[in-house]
DNA sequence: GGCGCCAAACTGGTCCGACCAGTAGCAGGT
DNA sequence: ACCTGCTACTGGTCGGACCAGTTTGGCGCC
């Protein structure tokens, strides 16, 4: 009855969970792009709870673009690829509760391009208030790295965050901003996930301070090349092979 | 295809329509962040809806980052910089009805990123098909650019975009088409706006037609530069001064 | 038999009023 | 002065009624 088993997470909000669960459901595949989903009336009971809370948790999904609803019609099952935003990415890297190898190279691909692009704009850009954060954050990299400071792998992937969302700042370019907040839903949804791309060597501060040191001189091409080696080990650290060849 | 319909203002639906001003009002910056709105209640008298409406108002805003609804706690605006996702693009770009330039520049700059990287992706990714398909659409631009063809900007627009969208579907990569997913929207919402880029001299189709070359030949450097340039040339032709310079 | 219209039986959309469940702030006791 | 606990808010859930479109199928007409 009660299908009280608490997903991840979000108890006390039932429109929340529903949401979770029917997402689920569509992000699995149990339901198909073009299905139809069941009536609000008949989810209420499926689910034993309000209609309205049924229409909350739809009204979710349909603003997140994975279902279309629509005045006397049936509410359906969109095409995720084609209709859905970054929202959610976080459950389609994640789904099934593991994530999903295809998914996460594409991400950590796209990763390097914004790496890449955030230093060449962040050295066009930079004040030198820019340069000393971003120098201080590396700094600290370096030292966790080296063992100089306690925080190990979970520390690193903190301060690597901290150090692209400055330079993101340093861009002072907003639609970039709003790009890294989803990009950000990804990274602290379960951060244990990303664990391994800071726990083996292939985690390298020397790029960030190398980084630090092009922006620092204006000289935007080095400042994306040293920002997208900086991407690529961590491609690397999970895929080891080149970056071309087939899916 | 054309599912973006005018959507310039009215709708049959209420909550739609209450979401939407206030979405403006936030946007504009008439409620600011942090403040509280006035609480459900006084929203559905003041707008004359009922509470349920309300509701359903507030969490569509609440999908897309633009509040925060707390149990027994007021409903607060939240800073659109770093909550808000790729969503309200459209309306960031667009407030007052008005193309914002700031905005604008933003945008088309990291377009320019886009476009750049997925030239280089395609080049290593292309199949013979794919050439193919980019092949056809490049030169369909340059027909109608001489003006051996019918339709002028409105068709160069649209030949634009296909091009761009035949690009990501070459790069096999889907968070990015998550993200082409995003970008359409602003794209489509008021194409009218973006007409000035396809109308000057600025449009050169010789950069698609550059680029396919590259793919074909699998020159990833070439097919990023000749992508880049291509969104180089709008950037320029909008705002002319060079890339740099402060804001 | 085949065609077309219309009405019932769906669908989602809105409304109402009540109650549940947290929060914050004020009042009173210590 | 501080802490406690009540109370008057806030949002969250409920269920039941009704409105408004779509879909469907049967009925009458051709």
């Amino acid at each position: 009855m009660s299908e009280a088993e608490g997903k991840g997470a979000g108890k006390g909000r039932v429109a929340e969970e529903l949401a979770s669960s029917l997402r689920e459901l569509i992000v699995e595949g149990e339901i198909g792009a073009g299905d139809a989903l069941p009536s609000e009336r008949e989810l209420a009971a499926k689910f034993e709870v309000n209609r309205s809370s049924v229409r909350e948790a739809l009204h979710r999904l349909e603003a997140v673009g994975l279902i279309e609803m629509k005045h006397g019609g049936a509410t359906r099952v969109r095409d995720v690829l084609v209709s859905a935003g970054l929202h959610l990415l976080p459950f389609l890297v994640a789904r099934s509760g593991r994530l999903d190898p295809e998914w996460l190279r594409d991400l950590l691909e796209v990763r390097v391009m914004f790496l890449s692009w955030c230093g060449e704009q962040a050295a066009r850009r930079a004040s030198t208030d820019d340069v000393e954060r971003l120098e201080a954050i590396a700094r600290e990299v370096a030292q966790v790295h080296a063992g100089e400071r306690r925080g190990g792998a979970k520390a690193l992937m903190t301060l690597d965050w901290d150090f692209f969302a400055a330079l993101v700042a340093t861009t002072h370019n907003r639609v970039l901003a709003l790009l890294t907040n989803v990009v950000r839903e990804v990274h602290t949804r379960d951060p244990a996930k990303f664990k391994a791309v800071y726990e083996g060597d292939a985690f390298e501060p020397k790029h960030l301070l190398r980084a630090v040191e092009a922006v620092r001189k204006r000289d935007s091409a080095a400042a994306a090349a040293a920002m997208r080696a900086h991407g690529e080990s961590a491609l690397q650290a999970i895929f080891p092979t080149p970056t071309r060849g087939k899916r």
